[in-house]
DNA sequence: TTGATACATCAATAATTCTTGATATATACT
DNA sequence: AGTATATATCAAGAATTATTGATGTATCAA
């Protein structure tokens, strides 16, 4: 099994980790699952901010959401962040371009 | 030996690893030291721009530089990597604000 | 010391990304 | 049905970042 990701998908996870607001949120998911609502209540920031914010990263794929109701439940998609952790190890040990896990 | 970094440093690292032309650049050299001459011959980009960019990854941590004559030679510096990548895991693990390596 | 090479920097513009306030949509409650 | 709540989206403007071509600076070679 591969934990791989392609340039471009990894371009977009560290897009999407490289601002201070959406490093909050993430932060905020590492303790688990959270509405949109829970989400304002902690950070104290606007709404459309938050729904921006949240759409980057559901679209860079680091997040997942699950509706319930009349609310949005985002979540930590780990696996991203595990094959992005991943790449990196493979950017900074020149193996890129390497099908297998390198050294 | 701690591998940490502060979330200001992590996002620079990643805002500098979040470009298509400055990732063509950390990939050449993550093959080894290339001087701007080399990253021009190779990408084709104007001297500016890879001038600019390199820059951009100098002032993250993510690259060095040394002078020798006329050129300048950069190179990967792995030790940042390394620490965005015991980052990232952390931030997977949800375990950022621990001073220890983590589970 | 003149000319060429390697690189950095700058100013102007272009492009991208973020913020804000407003409006839209869907769900649920009464 | 009517109202309130949760969230998404949108348009305009603000802010940040990237590109371009030009100029500056240091080093070397003839």
């Amino acid at each position: 099994m591969s934990t791989g990701v392609a340039n471009e998908k990894a371009i977009d996870s560290l897009k999407a980790l490289a601002e201070p607001i959406r490093l909050e949120i993430i932060e905020s998911l590492s303790t688990g699952e959270k509405c949109v609502c829970d989400l304002m209540q902690e950070t104290g920031l606007a709404q459309s901010k938050i729904s921006f914010h949240l759409k980057v990263l559901k679209e860079a794929g680091v997040i997942t959401d699950r509706q319930s109701g009349r609310w949005v439940y985002y979540q930590l998609d780990t696996r991203t962040l595990k094959s992005l952790q991943n790449w990196i190890k493979k950017l900074r040990k020149g193996c890129l371009n390497e099908a297998a896990s390198c050294e």
